[in-house]
RNA sequence: GACGCUGUAGUGUAGCGGUUAACACGCGGCUCUCAUGAGGCCGAGAUCGAGGGUUCAACUCCCUCCAGCGUCACCA
């Protein structure tokens, strides 16, 4: 049977439409996705929207919709972006879906006969202006940031989880398994907060009704981290997916460390439920030197910059630009976006192609018992560097064997000497290059292996191409500027 | 404030005990002409944040300092 890999992407919350942030996330997950794939992997990988909680109401408001048909609409949005972006996930979750509900229901069972869940009382400092509580951090002098007037401290009937319970369950999973929480430096700011003290949390509430009902009390909603989270699980008791879990690896930014690290595996804890593997907690983007904001309004739609620079060069970029591996932010520049563009894309590895397939148009091609072992190499080398998240690393040894390939003819010369032979090496470089570059760049390789006539497959790497006629390729990257 | 991370050519990064300190872009020169004014070759450019220490040997380990950044739970 073949090694399994199920693999998600943080749901996103649908308060606002889609930005490079969101889609940064979801082009990795679906780099490694399709990495494991061509490796022979069997593959599930999940995306979606988290659609309850009061701040999804509050914006359904503002826009005058009901919150269903607000979330309708924005969760819409963001499959038509991974679409544009070639976002090739297996089920895109949604937490008002049916199914989702009903798990949840389970789930909260579960945790119940475990004993972790009890009714307490949730006790925060509200502004009756705003309608919310704000914690001591937001309100300086607990005094309401935008009404500049003294907080109330209220209490709320809750219920909560028994986190504290977990406390050493916890400390046990991280230094049992150091690949729990990566990159490392993450794992050293969980480690110690969690060392210090670790309290139960509200798991309900009751000031709104955009939720799902809590199974224990209709008088209140689930929370929507404790409902949100559980998606993962959702998706793997679809028919025939049970086989799937545990995830192997949860994709999701910084912000959701803490949820991912801490409650996530002490629910399934409580639940009975195996553990995933690998949390992955990735860095922020800046756009063009600046945050990334809903409400400074700077947030560029995927759907814009797709329509800019097309989907490969967004792909290629957020992956060949950004240490992913590293945890680091990086900063989405297009003024870096458009030099790697031409340069890489277009002058080296269009180009290649284009030479390449006018030669072979011309003179034609003619097999030879050619060396696979730099295929071999790079292809290792590859392998290596996906297997530790530097994505970056994969795509910049692939260039250096375009590099290679371009040496290779100037080297050769093959308009001079009319040689089918080298003209055939290139074309076998260029497709060992190609089906190394599909998870990265899908759309380009596609089209390079239809101009050459072969299939994108590992088995391909080091088969000898087929002979066939091969036409001048059309333009993969059109130079920007 | 607590804890942690980072500081290497103009820029983005790699290296993490012994390298002529690497790669990409950018920059300067030369060159081929099959190709998207692309490609190839050569070159300039870094006393590896500062100061101590350990070592036969430090960008690489330790300490101090300076600078920047991150995390600090109900924010998807």
């Amino acid at each position: 049977m073949a090694k399994k890999f199920y693999i998600t992407t943080a749901i996103d919350y649908v308060n606002a439409e889609p930005h490079i942030g969101h889609a940064y996330q979801k082009i990795v997950a679906d780099t490694l996705a399709r990495w494991n794939k061509l490796l022979g992997v069997d593959v599930f990988f999940i995306t979606g929207t988290d659609e309850h909680g009061k701040k999804v109401a509050e914006s359904a408001e503002k826009a005058e919709k009901k919150p269903k048909a607000f979330v309708d609409e924005i969760s819409k949005k963001f499959k038509e972006a991974w679409k544009s972006l070639n976002i090739k996930y297996d089920r895109f979750i949604r937490t008002t879906d049916e199914d989702h509900k009903k798990v949840v229901e389970e789930f909260i069972k579960k945790c119940d006969k475990s004993g972790d869940i009890y009714k307490g009382e949730y006790e925060g400092y509200y502004c009756t202006g705003c309608e919310a509580y704000y914690t001591e951090k937001d309100a300086f002098d607990l005094v309401c940031p935008v009404h500049q007037r003294p907080l109330e401290k209220l209490k709320e009937e809750s219920y909560f989880f028994k986190l504290s319970k977990y406390q050493k369950y916890l400390l046990n999973l991280y230094k049992n398994h150091p690949e729990f929480i990566l990159p490392k430096q993450r794992r050293n700011e969980v480690i110690s907060k969690v060392k210090k003290e670790l309290k139960d949390f509200s798991i309900t509430r009751t000031s709104f009704d955009w939720g799902i009902p809590f199974p224990l009390d209709n008088n209140h909603v689930i929370y929507v981290w404790f409902d949100a989270l559980i998606n993962y699980y959702t998706a793997t008791k679809q028919q025939g997916k049970q086989k799937y879990w545990p995830a192997d690896l949860h994709v999701l930014g910084k912000d959701n460390t803490w949820f991912h690290t801490v409650y996530w595996p002490a629910m399934l804890k409580s639940a009975g439920l195996k553990l995933p593997r690998t949390t992955f907690n990735h860095g922020f983007l800046s756009f063009n030197g600046k945050k990334i904001s809903k409400s400074l309004g700077n947030a560029i739609s995927v759907q814009q910059l797709v329509d800019k620079y097309g989907a490969d060069t967004i792909r290629y970029f957020s992956l060949r630009q950004f240490p992913f591996a590293s945890g680091e932010d990086g900063n989405f520049s297009e003024k870096s976006l458009i030099q790697r563009h031409n340069n890489e894309l277009a002058n080296k590895l269009g180009n290649l192609v284009s030479r390449v397939s006018a030669l072979a148009e011309k003179y034609g091609i003619e097999k030879s018992d050619m060396d696979f072992h730099c295929i071999k190499q790079t292809y290792a080398e590859v392998k290596r560097y996906m297997e530790n998240y530097e994505l970056d690393k994969a795509l910049n040894s692939i260039f250096a064997y375009i590099d290679n390939t371009n040496q290779f003819l100037q080297d050769k010369k093959p308009w001079e000497t009319k040689d089918k032979r080298v003209l055939y090496e290139a074309t076998n470089n260029i497709k060992a290059t190609t089906i190394l570059l599909f998870p990265f760049i899908p759309e380009t390789s596609e089209r390079i292996a239809k101009t050459f006539g072969f299939k994108i497959s590992l088995d391909e790497l080091e088969k000898p191409l087929k002979t066939i006629k091969i036409k001048k390729s059309p333009i993969l990257f059109q130079k920007i500027k």
